[in-house]
DNA sequence: CGCGAAAATATTACTTTGAATATATTCCAA
DNA sequence: TTGGAATATATTCAAAGTAATATTTTCGCG
């Protein structure tokens, strides 16, 4: 990224910190898309249990949880309710009883397929204030953040292969 | 940043989606500090007052509450608590008597320092993993995004000038 | 001026979260 | 093979968050 380097000797520490900038940059970049989400009646936790299924995922509670940023307990009851409203399912596993898979029905993936469209729209629109390899720069420095800290690696083991009919 | 581009043609549509890398970032960045915090007894949201008035700023509630990406009711409950246990006061200001201004006391002061060691050790843990040049890509990545999504602006504007004696 | 709209913080009432725990199942070592 | 440790999910309940609203003060305009 050819960007000029900042100095932000400003004042507070967490003006240079890595932890707030991401949690900033995080909070910041999100903002507008999650109100729209409220708007249409989603929450935040909603939309990234549909998001993490789409379009044809399959994973257990655990695994979604990793990937939704939410602890056990909160998405088991967000699944309560998301598989009461008929937007995905449970399918226990065969191979391991006490696994539970979890994936979109397809009221679930119409609903996501619609969400996507308006999330691709406003990343896009993120993007737009950047040139094309700097866009792409930003998704890199995230993607090898998240490979250093040993992120994704223990998601995919997660990824149901073949039990679940 | 010359990290070569990984494809993560996985399955799921987030994984390559902006607002979810930058969530799940700033997530796994932050797991294992505030893993610490919590064991010597602080909250995250408790830090991160702390953290943005280190070590001597001076912001109103409302600017406070950005920083800390806490609502401002949230916000206004932990300045309460913290207040009580003389981590920081609060003092009106003189020219907008809406405003409070926020400031550590000395004892405050000194329990952020210590944290702020703690901070900048599992920082450079983290940052370890890179070398110096990345780091700063990583970090100016992110300030490019901050400044793009016109967020550090505002909260300057906000913060004490000569008001709170 | 004076009054209605806007802004900053506090308060309230309700909802959501999550640490701790329970339950069920699997794994593993003796 | 069996009993204890580990794992996956569900449940519970106290704590934390927040939308809505109240309160106080300032601003802008006729």
């Amino acid at each position: 990224m050819t960007v000029e380097p900042k100095k932000y000797a400003e004042g507070s520490f967490t003006d240079d910190y890595l932890l707030f900038l991401l949690a900033q940059a995080s909070a910041v970049a999100s903002e507008a898309f999650h109100a729209e989400l409220r708007n249409s009646g989603l929450r935040v936790s909603t939309w990234r249990i549909l998001a993490s299924l789409y379009p044809e995922e399959v994973l257990t509670v655990g695994a979604l949880a990793q990937t939704c940023l939410l602890k056990q307990p909160t998405l088991t009851r967000a699944l309560d309710r998301m598989e009461r409203d008929g937007l995905l399912k449970r399918v226990h596993s065969t191979k391991d009883r006490r696994s539970v898979f979890v994936k979109l029905t397809p009221q679930g993936h119409e609903l996501t397929q619609e969400k996507v469209h308006m999330a691709k729209s406003h990343e896009r629109r993120i993007l737009s204030g950047f040139t094309k390899p700097q866009a792409a720069e930003i998704k890199n420095v995230l993607h090898s953040l998240l490979d250093r800290l040993g992120h994704r690696k223990k998601l995919t083991e997660k990824r149901a292969e073949t039990d679940p009919l």
